[in-house]
DNA sequence: ACATTAATTTAACACTAATTTAATATTGAA
DNA sequence: TTCAATATTAAATTAGTGTTAAATTAATGT
């Protein structure tokens, strides 16, 4: 996995907490942007549209539950992800941070290897998509090892080709676009058949049987009884 | 916590008990509305959405457990929580008023202080549900150390993934969705396996038990003769 | 339009995890 | 204490997918 693909935003009034994680996380690979409190959280990320702030709960001008709240009523930033960074015994709770939301909320101290395997696992449920800057639409996705090149119609996996035919590559397609959504069969059937077109059950299944031939078995989790999802490692 | 940004609505028939109830509740900060009768208290809950109701069981009009089954049975206040207040001696059952789907059951006479704790203890357990903004549909739900995401299809306890079954994701899901209400057989069956399948009676017990031994004995009690509550330690 | 080829769907059966039942032990409220 | 309700375990059943190959349908080139 090429962690540098990802962009995160920092935030933390505490200047040497800021370059612990700052730190950290670059050596990971990662993409680091920072700020220092709230107020600055909120436009820096509207900037650079980072694909996860890390951001301390407690800071002055805005706190972290207040700039969450701004940034998700952002329409531009509707798949950051946001995870807290809290002391513990801090009287803020893990439900605001929920309710405002959130998508995951971590408590200090924590050594720097669980905080990083946390903030990787937190990233593979966010796949990276490339939009064509005119008109909007979907370029690429990328996630874990595979990209997905929706002007070329190919799947990329560790720079070997691999080309599909329709149907397999939209359900891949869409399984990506949201890595560890557990996707039901009948969205899938929605989204990738359509409404009113009605197939057979089995229909799926065997797509999902060629995908897997095509890709590696690894990639798409069934979830019996519910659908499937497609996973990294 | 902020106790102001609760909503309790009171519904009692008595002005003398209506005033004793608000003017304590007031005092702690809570936004009060009231009721005098069942059918105000149903009507009125649909118009605030208060968090909860405290009312009397036995009222004119429309008694106490028949109200509160008419707002069980608006969608808007599913996660709506109903207190009942009865004195003692009165000859309601406190299992119609669970049945009725009520959260607590409150016997007269009960000193301010006790009463405040009693209504506080009941909001600070309720669990966090959040919902999706773009469908409403529920997300994740949150209480003591679990959490479920329903997106994922997993619970994930103290940020360690279990992956549960379907049956047993949705039992979970139901229990934790009110901490501490009792759901009684019935009401799980209903829910759970849907209205018109009947299957055995020990099948929710084996459900429990399996339940328990993934996720841990202490979060699922039985309530011997009614059925099963979720707690936070 | 027709033939050709690839893509998609169906059908039949296999396989396995999930669910239910059944049998027996244990529990707890009256 | 008593006994109905629940717990527990293992076995039986079923629902849900996997898998393969064959049939159908759609796309493409001539």
């Amino acid at each position: 996995m090429n962690w540098s693909d990802y962009k995160v935003l920092i935030v933390d009034d505490e200047k040497d907490i800021l370059e612990f994680l700052s730190y950290n996380l670059r050596v990971e690979g990662f993409k680091i942007t920072t700020a220092s409190n709230g107020r600055e959280a909120v436009s820096t990320a509207a900037a650079i549209k980072p694909h996860l702030v890390l951001m301390d709960v407690m800071m002055p001008e805005l706190d972290g539950i207040a700039a969450c709240e701004e940034i998700r009523a952002n329409k531009d930033l509707e798949h950051t992800l946001v995870a807290f960074l809290t002391a513990r015994g801090e009287d803020y709770s893990q439900i605001a941070a929920f309710e405002a939301g959130g998508d995951d909320y971590i408590t200090k101290p924590i050594k720097p290897k669980v905080l990083v395997s946390r903030i990787k696992a937190l990233l593979k449920r966010r796949s990276i998509i490339i939009e064509d800057s005119a008109n909007g639409s979907v370029k690429k996705i990328i996630s874990g090892d595979l990209l997905i090149d929706k002007e070329r119609y190919l799947v990329i996996k560790k720079g070997k080709d691999i080309s599909l035919p329709r149907k397999e590559f939209e359900l891949l397609s869409l399984l990506i676009s949201k890595p560890e959504k557990v996707f039901t069969r009948e969205e899938i059937f929605d989204r990738v058949w359509g409404e009113n077109i009605i197939v057979g059950d089995r229909t799926i299944d065997v797509h999902i049987r060629k995908l897997r031939k095509k890709i590696g078995e690894k990639y798409i989790r069934t979830v019996k009884g519910i659908g499937y999802k497609y996973v990294t490692v």
